[in-house]
RNA sequence: GCCGGCGUAGCUCAGCUGGUAGAGCAGCUGAUUUGUAAUCAGCAGGUCCGGGGUUCGAGUCCCCGCGCCGGCUCCA
């Protein structure tokens, strides 16, 4: 006993009532001619849903228009459709794949013959502009599972996804022009919207990820409403280009790569002192609630048995032969849990000296495919800032508590904004689920107690125990995540940890691991490129670079410099070349401060102070005055 | 690991369809002694990633390695 109009509210209250079947263009018709004109799709009810299919329910209603964040996976999602419109024309052949929006624009993969060169790329992106210039509706249709099959027959692909639908599912397929896939929508009213859009590689990929299936060739593009949009993340990327860590470590002599050691850096000695920096303000951190410890690089299989690492994480740790058993049954570790669980066990613990906390900044080595390295972003040896908690159950909040606030200290340190996610119990777990409530929600309190935002990603814990993530957003808007809080019911169980309780009887411990940096490689690989290599004094591997204006004056920077050193400021002389030849090095090195002494300065004991970004600004000050300026803003970490 | 691209001087890059390897910067030497993003001149520097092969002749073509780069479900 249907009505036969449906009622839908706008985003501003009112309440507009419309025939059942009509369209979200309708409505927006019925709102305005504009709205009409500019719409690209609608919201129902959290529901996005094309303009053009009939509606059979009502709902509060959000019309899409450019200006609205939601419309842009829309607009690419409808892109990566006109880009498979334009590969079919020129590759009849070609088999079709999956072709969704992603974060940064969309993707679409294609099964053909021989891979695409950058060539096609330009082809198919000239092929893309004509489908946009026929202004093709996007029509859609539902479709039973027979007919689909019907349709789809010359695409093996798609017929295998289509067997994956339960009869009862809603099957849906959109074309435009020539172009027919299956797909469940929604899209643009048609290819015209598509004004300003970008092809950008093209890569392989396995068919559903799966390295056992066969590889599609992937073309991955960009979309945007506005040409400014299109451009400006253009600008992003050569931005980003500009800053690779990879490119800035060789200009600033940073670190360097050997094909003798793959994935594993040389840190050269501006590096080296940069990563010293680092590793002592880390270690300075964690002096008073933290129990440093070093372990071994090199165990036997027998500690990886009990931590079951030898069963599942095998593939990725580097064994080692032991000459006597002629077996390699040993490996270097690739974490350090197994070790701090070991020397816990050592020892009787009362409940009294919970929670204790073994922080470990060794070098570990994991065996990652060769394809995977890329930089200091991915590398098979590399120190984690690791640390793992062993307290009593009833201390959990309070310690997930601390260890936010020192994470989150941590990146602020850098300037670095974060972000929280907080994963829950998967499917595939251990434990009771009165411990996974128990855990869960003094994570829960924690996170609230911070009141920050964050982010709750059910079911993507460890199967050990819920965890928080932490993200960061960098100076030109890139994510990545760092460090972890994980709950572990696990670990105490397979190494028997113990405390003696107030009762004075055995308990069992939970373990907490915490990374921060998550590894310093990584780290520094995001500093350096949230920095754009100009690091703040304090990190800064050379921090004052005393020029004397001509070597008349060697011996007065001479002083200078000693005068720095003295004060452990990291300072160099170089009286070479002429003036303006320095000055143009020490600017292209980033260094933080220039110090020139010329005639005037070492008349009266000055010096001209020349800072990072100040230009020809520069200051004249007493040494002493300069030395005591560096040395406040090295002990505060100034990010100015 | 798999697909594709790339590998020429310390760095950035030229080197056409196979015919004796080049530039700029950096380095060295000399002149210049310099006041805020490159002073001038000269010199030196290369198993063209490694190994095979085709050819009268290979940086260039083919094969095999190594390394690096982009990617390898953000699910119709």
């Amino acid at each position: 006993m249907a009505a036969s109009t449906i009622r839908f509210t706008l985003p501003d209250g009112k309440v507009l009532e419309l025939a059942r079947g009509s369209t979200a263009l309708d409505l927006a018709a019925v709102i305005g001619p504009r709205l009409a004109k500019a719409a690209l799709a609608a919201v129902i009810d959290g529901q996005t849903v094309g303009l053009m299919e009939p509606l059979e329910e009502g709902g509060a209603v959000r019309i899409l228009t450019e200006k609205d964040a939601a419309a842009l996976p829309v607009l690419r999602h409808s892109a990566a459709h006109v880009l498979a419109t334009a590969v079919r024309e020129l590759r009849p052949r070609a088999g079709i794949g999956f072709g969704p929006a992603i974060e940064d624009g969309f993707y679409y993969d294609f099964d053909v013959a021989e891979p695409f060169t950058p060539e096609d790329l330009a082809a198919f992106e000239a092929k893309m502009a004509e489908v946009v210039a026929k202004d093709m509706p996007f029509g859609r249709r539902r479709v039973d599972k027979a007919e689909a099959r019907a349709l789809f027959a010359d695409d093996p692909l798609k017929l295998e996804r289509l067997e994956e639908f339960s009869d009862d599912e809603v099957i849906t397929v959109y074309q435009n022009g020539p172009f027919l896939d299956l797909c469940k929508g929604p899209h643009v009213p048609s290819t015209g919207r598509l004004k300003h859009f970008k092809l950008l590689s093209a890569a392989g990929a396995y068919w559903r990820g799966d390295h056992r299936r066969q590889m599609l060739q992937r073309i991955y593009g960009t979309a945007f409403h506005t040409k400014a949009e299109l451009d400006e993340h253009l600008h992003r990327l050569e931005e980003a280009r500009r800053r690779d860590h990879r490119r800035l470590g060789r200009e600033l002599d940073l670190f360097q790569f050997f094909p003798v050691s793959p994935g594993a850096a040389f840190w050269t000695p501006r590096g080296t002192t940069l990563y010293n920096t680092l590793e002592a303000f880390v270690r300075e951190r964690q002096r008073d609630a933290f129990l440093e410890v070093k372990t071994p690089l090199l165990y036997t299989k027998a500690l990886w048995e009990q931590s079951g690492h030898w069963g599942k994480y095998r593939e990725n740790m580097f064994l080692v032969l032991d000459n006597e058993s002629g077996e390699h049954d040993m490996s270097l570790k690739p974490m350090n849990c197994p070790s701090h669980h070991l020397y816990y066990a050592s020892a009787t613990h009362s409940y009294r000296e919970l929670p204790v906390r073994y922080a470990t900044l060794d070098v570990l080595h994991r065996n990652e495919v060769s394809g995977a390295l890329s930089g200091l972003t991915r590398v098979r040896q590399f120190a984690q800032d690791d640390c793992h908690v062993y307290l009593r159950e009833d201390q959990i909040a309070d310690e997930v508590k601390f260890l936010m606030d020192f994470i989150l200290g941590h990146y602020e340190t850098f300037g670095l904004k974060s972000s929280l996610k907080f994963a829950t119990r998967p499917e595939q777990r251990i434990g009771s689920d009165e411990q996974w409530d128990r855990a869960e929600n003094a994570l829960r309190a924690a996170l609230e107690a911070t009141g920050r935002a964050y982010e709750v990603q059910a079911g993507d814990g460890a199967f050990y125990g819920p965890k928080i993530d932490f993200h960061v957003t960098d100076s030109i808007g890139r994510h990545w995540q760092l460090g972890t809080i994980q709950l572990d019911y696990m670990a105490p169980e397979r190494f028997e940890l113990e405390y003696v309780g107030e009762d004075n009887a055995p308990h069992r411990p939970v373990v907490i691991h915490r990374a921060v940096c998550g590894s310093f490689e990584r780290f520094i690989a995001i500093l350096i490129e949230h920095f754009a290599g100009a690091f703040p004094t304090w990190l800064a591997p050379e921090q004052v670079r005393v020029l004397p204006v001509s070597e008349k004056w060697t011996a007065s920077g001479a002083e200078l410099v000693a005068q720095l050193r003295a004060a452990s400021i990291r300072a160099e002389l170089v009286d070479r070349e002429t003036l303006p030849y320095r000055i143009r090095e020490a600017e292209t090195l980033k260094l933080p401060y220039m110090a020139i002494v010329g005639e005037r300065e070492a008349g009266d004991g000055t010096v001209a102070v020349r800072k990072r970004g100040a230009e020809k600004k520069q200051e004249v000050m007493s040494r002493d005055a300069f030395v005591a300026t560096l040395l406040e803003e090295i002990r505060t970490r100034s990010l100015g």
